[in-house]
DNA sequence: CTGAAAGCGCTTACAG
DNA sequence: CTGAAAGCGCTTACAG
């Protein structure tokens, strides 16, 4: 209690004091630089440990000129795939909240339909100067090729929308895609009778993307199975997904059967709906995905009776931070982190958030 | 070009060089202290604007001593509110994460059954150095005297769960009551034959909640006007929050009519369907509300069909942050939030985010 | 009403 | 391998 000169010192200061050695001494080992003998590094390391000392990021980020940044690679938004619009939204907004923190953003968007877009943005990403990357992963085996380098240069990598299990990823963060399957099923039992028919419609041009799909049919199938329902499911896969392909083919498989209801797997369920509309049949019930205008329309019009969402916005928002708190905070980040699975109707639209 | 001399400064030095005066006086204006001649402040006021000139946080907090404590009081929880357990953890959560941004709370909880605690508590936050508060306005006018006097004090407050309209809060961040009813009797409109009796339970204890349940009430007849239903929609208000009261009430209103489906208009659908399950009629449809543990167990036996929550947890988060952004960094918030209004069922509540 | 100076806890050259 | 010193952009006494 004398003077006082004993105790009262902070951060890196009290560290220096205890250790004997200037406080860039102890900055060198709290940051890992190269220029400290073993010695005076291991006593160092202890005093921190003792005193559990958590840097002051305010001090820090006053101080230091360095940025992060951030690579985001995920499709580009066109007419036909608006949906990227709303994880792009999330992104920017954890851009701006951790911007003042140093990190700064680069977007490498490529063509949901051209592998070698997806390749090109991925090399150019692996030229620049990048301290971590945010990514759909849509095309397996470029994917894989391309996280595997970054895990060579010890680049951490977040997968959102969709995953590659056996991938050393930060985290994956998006749907699990068997179970809205299931919940999708759920909801259909409500609304059909013992022995209606039902079709399946799984519309992906690029084979990559078609995994996705049957992942949720199977989830839609067993919940018929596991509660013994009667309802034959039927299934039609379109490879095209222009209106005119879709037309085609439902006009096929709706001729081949008496189909009362419709799940499908994807968010071009505004195609269906569009096709039913057209031909008179918005008797129909029809499940599917995501909350877009078009298929927001829809509903409005009692043509879509539920879609089911997973927050794609929260999706692209979570995937920055999860790489922010990791770099910057040294936070430990779940590996997996599943999405809630939305049931989306015509009275509650309106209050959703993505 | 020459030496740089007249540009390159940041921030108050800046301001300071502009206005001509020193950065003290620059501080002055910017944190509205006393001490500043009318025409300095509106010099200095101006370059502000000119400059769009936005404080460092990070230095403000390194070198800033103040700390800012928010008041938090909402119902403590107990076996029978467990529903609170979810705010309480959405602020615990805030609380941390703006912690270091020399922020502390205080809660002060009430019992839900008992209004002069409230007043008691409400009395202690007026008592106490408070520069934010959140709170869960239960009772109205005990509510509002407490309000006025916060407003007088330009003390900050913030309404979760329900709002007292015509008050000056900062927000409201909760459900839409009407709404959430509404789209409970879309989900039932689904799961009932035409003619089917409902019956709708309300289940509370103290009359200001009451009101609350009425305007879900509102809103789930209200769909069955809307969209020309005929089913009979009875009800029975249960003021006595007990098993043993709500199973007389039950038995009774349960045997004046043949009752298909029962719509419950808070989280107190447990007790209907520990009473369904104990006078074995558990192929009754139920609808009710809130994302408890007792409700997910009979959601899983498939008692209860659906749940409709508004993520209580989010609300507490959002509600804490509200008053942080407000007061820390002045930024303007919207004056009513409403909360998303979820669906959740046996297949999605694994999934689900409070 | 105003200003000079110290200090918050870090990082960053620079010197040895 | 190590240290002394300046500086990040604010706030806070203190002096006038």
């Amino acid at each position: 209690m004398n003077k006082k000169q004993e105790k009262e010192l902070n951060g890196v200061k009290e560290i220096a004091r205890r250790a004997n050695v200037s406080i860039a001494t102890v900055d060198r080992v709290l940051n890992n630089r190269p220029g400290v003998s073993v010695k005076t590094k291991e006593l160092i390391d202890s005093i921190i440990q003792e005193l559990n000392y958590q840097p002051n990021i305010f001090a820090r980020r006053l101080s230091s000129k360095k940025i992060l940044e951030f690579a985001v690679l995920i499709p580009k938004v066109s007419t036909e795939t608006e949906y990227w619009l709303a994880p792009l939204k999330g992104i920017d907004q954890a851009e701006a909240e951790i911007q003042p923190y140093g990190i700064t953003l680069k977007q490498y968007l490529f063509d949901q339909n051209d592998k070698a877009s997806f390749k090109r943005q991925a090399n150019q990403i692996l030229a620049s100067e990048v301290n971590g990357v945010l990514l759909a992963p849509m095309f397996l085996e470029e994917s894989s090729l391309f996280t595997s380098e970054c895990g060579k240069r010890k680049i951490p990598y977040v997968f959102i929308n969709s995953d590659i299990p056996d991938q050393k990823s930060l985290c994956y963060i998006g749907p699990d895609l068997y179970h809205s399957g299931y919940m999708g099923a759920h909801l259909m039992h409500y609304l059909v009778k013992a022995k209606d028919d039902i079709l399946v419609v799984n519309t992906s041009k690029e084979i990559d993307n078609h995994h996705h799909l049957l992942r949720k049919e199977e989830g839609f199938r067993a919940y018929f199975k596991d509660n013994r329902k009667s309802n034959p499911v039927h299934k039609v896969d379109i490879r095209d997904t222009n209106y005119t392909a879709v037309k085609k083919a439902l006009n096929k498989a709706m001729s081949d059967h008496t189909i009362r209801a419709l799940f499908v797997t994807n968010s071009r369920v505004s195609s269906v709906a569009r096709y039913l509309v057209e031909t008179n049949q918005t008797d129909k019930i029809v499940i599917g995905f995501d909350f877009l205008q078009e298929n927001i329309d829809y509903l409005k019009k009692d043509v879509i009776d539920f879609l089911i969402c997973q927050k794609p916005q929260e999706q692209g928002y979570r995937g920055i931070m999860a790489l922010y708190n990791h770099l910057v905070h040294g936070a430990a980040i779940d590996p997996i982190y599943f999405m809630p699975i939305d049931i989306i109707s015509k009275e509650n639209y309106a209050f959703y958030r993505n």
